[in-house]
DNA sequence: GTCTATATTTTGATAGAC
DNA sequence: GTCTATCAAAATATAGAC
């Protein structure tokens, strides 16, 4: 009863701020121009071995934080899937989760649409990425079988939307749009379905 | 008649030499992934002083490739505007100079959509990107006021037009699809077009 | 004026003391 | 086991010799 309420609390710690304070860094300002000193700092540290400690390289830092933003992704999006067999409304299930994101962890979504990966992974950990997009192409690939999407090359139906729909958090994220992403979110969506949406 | 033969004859060198292999190395690896040795050995040079002659730090040469490129860019706009008032037809030559553009010079194209000058740029010189963008923002501003585009925020206009455009290029140049980027040019103009044009 | 050699800085990573 | 101090490597920039 006692050993359990202190493991309980240290598995929230400092494992998480550091890759808190490492996806906030490197949303904002790039991997490269982020310091393990920088995120020391951010994280409230005392020391760079504590770091070290967690993560053995600055790359398996970024590459556990980059598994965690896309294993929770995946996870996410299988649970739209699960909710709907139409592929409308599984591509709008995840419209609606980017949105939500950008307004309630802009980071997040930085990470996921500005950073990257290549540039400082290996291709085998940056292949993750193709999990996630390979269960959209799914999405996509059946709503072309059931007629509601345009006969077109998947990967091209996937360019367009999300071309749309990037964009569109971009330009919130950006500070450019006064408002928040909310308010764009039903417009670019339409917009995005538009261009894919067999008529 | 015999000076001039030699001096149009050197305007053509090293330093566009040096600026050419940067510009593809930046383009494949990234700014950050790039040393002057790799330029160096790119150029084909035998010191790396020779860059040092013409540019006086790593980021002054990126700000000179970026200020060429962007400035190239500016003055091709400028032209297809004055061949045309319509802003239909001003953004279908900008989208025809882009895909003309990914078949024949990728590389200039990769630098264009993928590299983030704000990561290594300072603000001022990354402005101008603003020049080329205002100056598209305001043919959108045009067809918005002739009646050609639907009456949206110029800068969501901007985004979601180019957001085809670019995930269109940017899948062109990734290698995932195996025809030129002319194959898919006019499908792409039609989809990007469709999302603002006022019905 | 061109190359060799070196200085300087930054930062990632380790080793050792308390 | 946690921090201080140091090491090592890389890469940008400079200085000096021929």
């Amino acid at each position: 009863m006692d050993l359990d309420t202190e493991t309980l609390q240290t598995s929230i710690t400092e494992q998480d701020v550091i890759l808190q304070a490492a996806l906030k860094l490197f949303a904002k300002k790039g991997y490269f121009n982020t310091s393990l000193l920088d995120i020391k700092d951010a994280a409230g540290l005392q020391s760079l071995q504590v770091i070290h400690h967690h993560f053995k390289t600055k790359q398996s830092l970024a590459s556990s934080l980059y598994v965690n933003v896309t294993e929770s992704l995946r996870v996410s999006i299988d649970d739209i899937r699960r909710r709907t067999p139409k592929s409308s409304e599984q591509l709008r299930g995840i419209v609606d989760l980017l949105f939500t994101l950008t307004d309630d962890a802009p980071d997040v979504v930085r990470f996921i649409l500005t950073v990257k990966i290549n540039e400082f992974l290996p291709e085998e950990v940056a292949g993750l990425e193709t999990t996630v997009q390979q269960k959209i192409l799914k999405i996509i690939d059946e709503g072309i079988k059931t007629g509601e999407i345009r006969s077109i090359a998947p990967q091209l139906a996937f360019a367009y939307f999300f071309g749309v729909i990037d964009n569109t958090l971009k330009l919130v994220l950006s500070g450019a749009l006064d408002k928040k992403a909310e308010i764009y979110q039903s417009q670019a969506w339409l917009t995005a379905w538009n261009t894919i949406v067999k008529k």
